[in-house]
DNA sequence: TGACTTCTTAAACATTTGTTTAAAATGGTC
DNA sequence: GACCATTTTAAACAAATGTTTAAGAAGTCA
């Protein structure tokens, strides 16, 4: 059905071609999602034509697919860099140290203001209404990266047992993602609040308010 | 350009049709989004004819809107409720009861799974890519709780000072946010976790580790 | 009944969508 | 240049979308 004439890894000359169908296609459904961008927008913003997208991916959707494959691992990665940074360094890393480097390796593209700044869009979006292959995003990056930070966490506070851990995570990932969705929501109406604030003093905050919520369980460690 | 012919609140025999236009269309627009809802499906789910979207309402987006009309008021007065029975009754109210009511009315939807179950979804839609006028979702319900919810913790935790409430009311709804949108996720991925709880019990989760996370600024209550 | 408004319906309409087609252009190799 | 595969292009295609139309049904009141 998919009349793709050449395999997507091949070096011909068509690779600029696909690397901007690439880039515009993650643009624009960072932007407005999967459903609200058409392939005359993605060949429109690129300079290429309509029916390139089919050409070269198969259709829109694997276009889609192929966008995420770049991206994923990356993310991936530098998440887990950051909990193993922190886990492997000299002397025994305090709490904080590791709530504070996920947290940036988290936000940390908001503050740089590349690529990942829209992204992260990308991903709250996939997580409302999926279009990749069931489970992607929880097997390819959630789960891993909440292994990890989950070990991370076993070893730093000990108190915790395994459901306190499962739970811990949840809600520090929960204060980053809305940090995300919020700060678009926010900034989109104008709305003088506490996003005026640097990013760099929010992560301050997540971090002393998530450090006090894990050793809360301290004194009472019994079940969930 | 709209022809409707007839005002919404009229009370006449075709009364029984745009309710079951708004409920068919409540139930669709919240498991699949605005755009992913045709006005046949609409049509079809309220076994009535697809011009009449039109003729009640004078178009789709004018139904989406008039769904939330619906709603808006009624989810905030019940978060604004739950704030104010708490903070008006007899002694001093702890600050754990203050989370707990506030956590409930919030993820109550979910427990008594009636239609607020699927509102919620249409909440996280709409912030992601909006299709009300600009600022709605804030003006009419996120500043008003906001606010509420700003002037009860001030009260019961006189250490924080603007900015700190400010920010711990982004912490404690982004947990509470990211717990239904990732709920919606792992349930759909089969994912055991710790979603497998009861929500009772996270919400005690939720409600111990803020209050730890509120108390943390007991001792640096300096600036931010 | 007859005139009138209100509602319902199927059909048509104009756009937009993702995709396909077939021809033209391009680039490389002999 | 001739031949070939590869790429690019404009056009066409089928399906779906929100909306409008015009005719008919149903109800209301004299």
């Amino acid at each position: 059905m998919a009349s793709v004439h050449q395999d997507i890894r091949g070096d011909s000359n068509g690779r600029g071609v696909q690397d901007r169908l690439i880039e515009a296609a993650e643009d624009l459904f960072c932007r407005r999602g999967f459903n609200e961008t058409s392939v005359r927008d993605i060949a429109a913003a690129s300079g290429c034509n309509v029916a390139s997208v089919n050409y070269y991916f198969g259709g829109k959707e694997n276009l889609y697919i192929e966008v995420w494959r770049r991206r994923l691992a990356q993310v991936k990665d530098t998440r887990l860099t950051s909990i193993e940074k922190v886990m492997s360094a000299g002397g025994s890393p305090r709490l904080e140290d590791l709530l504070r480097s996920y947290a940036i390796s988290f936000l940390g593209p908001l503050i740089e203001g590349d690529w990942q700044c829209r992204f992260i869009n990308l991903m709250a979006r996939e997580m409302m209404d999926p279009h990749l292959p069931r489970g992607t995003l929880l097997n390819e990056m959630a789960t891993p990266v909440m292994s990890a930070l989950g070990a991370a966490l076993r070893e730093l506070c000990p108190w915790l047992d395994e459901t306190n851990v499962q739970v811990v995570i949840l809600l520090i990932v929960g204060q980053l993602v809305y940090m995300v969705c919020a700060k678009e929501m926010f900034d989109e109406s104008g709305y003088p609040g506490a996003f005026r604030m640097k990013i760099e003093d929010l992560v301050d905050h997540i971090v002393r308010f998530s450090a006090a919520g894990i050793r809360a369980y301290v004194t009472e460690n019994g079940n969930a």
